[in-house]
DNA sequence: TGAATACCTGAGCAACTGCTCAGATGTTTC
DNA sequence: GAAACATCTGAGCAGTTGCTCAGGTATTCA
């Protein structure tokens, strides 16, 4: 309560106060060799970004939707029973960051997955969460 | 404003209304067939969890140094500069969608990824974000 | 040109999130 | 047992998020 928290935004990547970081409890040495084979900051922002956008219930959603083929935005609001301004808002976020990519053909607009890269990463976790066993009463832990 | 809202946490998974969905503007029969062809409820509910747990930068900084190897609490906080507390508080939320697994020894607990599964998903993102071209201005938007 | 259609965007609100603080729990050592 | 250590946990706060609402832009067609 002493120190102003700082902002979320800009994740605490610098090492910590010096004067509390130099002596690592159980195995300096390794610690040591850790600190240079960390993923650098603006990667892990990055890296938070993409699987932050994939997050979100209403975005699985979307990306299952346009796995099976370009969909336009009034389809997929109704497909998912959401607003269109719901949808544009969220499209417009995955656009950001290169997961969906739009062509307008006339009045309407198609949105597609970007790349095989997103369907490759949005299987993998797919897989993942269906061979994981069913989470007991940890689920909603927290 | 006329309807209350509900709640986030349960998202609109079902169809909406169903005066307003029976008709699609564009590809009725495309959209009919996707109806059926998309992820159950629950999965999705799941898959998103999951993601979620890797789209913020501490956790993606505790996950990239448990892919390391096993670390304990004590030496993950000084490594990245954050209170054992909030590395206590988000190891909890990676346990409870066992993404990290904990192994206790005298007074230590060490942690480590739950299993390859979580490997492959995080590097496969790292791969993504590593390949993606800068991403212009669109970084930032919204 | 004007109306209709399809989509986009900013403001604002309620819910959610990640951190700190204070204190509890579990383990070892004396 | 008491003290020290390593970790865990609940409460609370400031910042963030996803939605709705209201109104905007772009395109087509009469």
């Amino acid at each position: 309560m002493s120190a102003p928290r700082p902002a979320r935004a800009v994740p605490a990547v610098a090492p910590a106060a010096p004067e509390a970081c130099d002596v690592f409890h159980i195995d300096p040495a390794r610690v040591s060799r850790l600190r240079g084979a960390l993923i650098a900051p603006p990667t892990v922002v990055d890296l938070a970004e993409t699987f932050r956008a994939l997050g979100d219930p209403t975005r699985v959603r979307l990306l299952d939707a346009l796995s099976h083929g370009e969909l336009c935005v009034c389809d997929l609001a109704r497909l998912l029973g959401l607003s269109e301004s719901a949808v544009s808002h969220q499209l417009r976020l995955l656009r950001g960051l290169r997961l969906v990519r739009p062509r307008r053909d006339g009045r309407m607009v198609y949105y597609a997955l970007d790349d095989r890269h997103i369907l490759t990463l949005f299987r993998q976790g797919l897989r993942h969460v269906q061979e994981t066993p069913a989470r007991p009463a940890a689920r909603r832990a927290r």
